[in-house]
DNA sequence: ATTATATTTGTCAAATACTGACAAGTCTAA
DNA sequence: TTAGACTTGTCAGTATTTGACAAATATAAT
């Protein structure tokens, strides 16, 4: 998938034939916010992944992948990183869900 | 790297032989946050890694790999995401540097 | 061209989250 | 038991995000 999240939504949209107002309404936005949203000039909030899921009928981790991909994306680019950070973090990952990691140890 | 960030840093600062104030000053942290983020209840800063690089002369590089790796982690862990996120990460971060994305295109 | 609808943009107060600071507590070692 | 180190809780100040509204612009139909 290569297009920004607001763009995927915007085409979630008009292939349904509905307007700013109408999906705005659905998902409980304010039809300017939703454009700025569309237009990359705000965030698409997260709460919002599992409603906009079932409102266009998508697959919900599908749909989490594509957020957060391009949230740690832009990270690494704004920050200049390393993607070497992403090789880190499966470790990591894998590690917190061997480990069952809860509050304390890190901050949730 | 098989440890916690705040653990990290409690690392550095004993094998140094610095108390939390000591260390808190050059960080410009109180002492009592300073213990916060290195037991993980509070988290570190981004905007100190390059003070935190300098007082123990570190690579910069290294340690934003650190602290990134992990951010991302706990986001993918907590929201019980696929690690194919990362992938799809790295590909946008490709295509990021190749378009020389600006902000308009993507909120930064 | 005029009207109606859709979209974009700017702004701002309210809500939320984050930070620095301090006080009071526990722990440890001399 | 005293001093210094560390931990924990709290909270006001600050910063950021969000929802809402108004006004401007764009688009399409008549």
């Amino acid at each position: 998938m290569k297009q920004y999240f607001g763009e995927y939504i915007r085409n979630l949209r008009t292939e349904k034939g509905l307007t700013l107002t109408q999906l705005g309404a659905k998902l409980d936005l304010d039809s300017a916010n939703l454009s700025k949203i569309e237009n990359g000039k705000r965030e698409f909030d997260e709460k919002r992944l599992e409603l906009l899921a079932s409102v266009f009928g998508l697959d919900i981790e599908h749909l989490k992948t594509e957020f957060f991909s391009e949230l740690f994306a832009k990270k690494i680019y704004e920050t200049n990183c390393s993607t070497e950070v992403l090789n880190v973090a499966e470790e990591k990952v894998k590690y917190y869900r061997e480990q069952n990691v809860k509050q304390g140890k890190l901050k949730l």
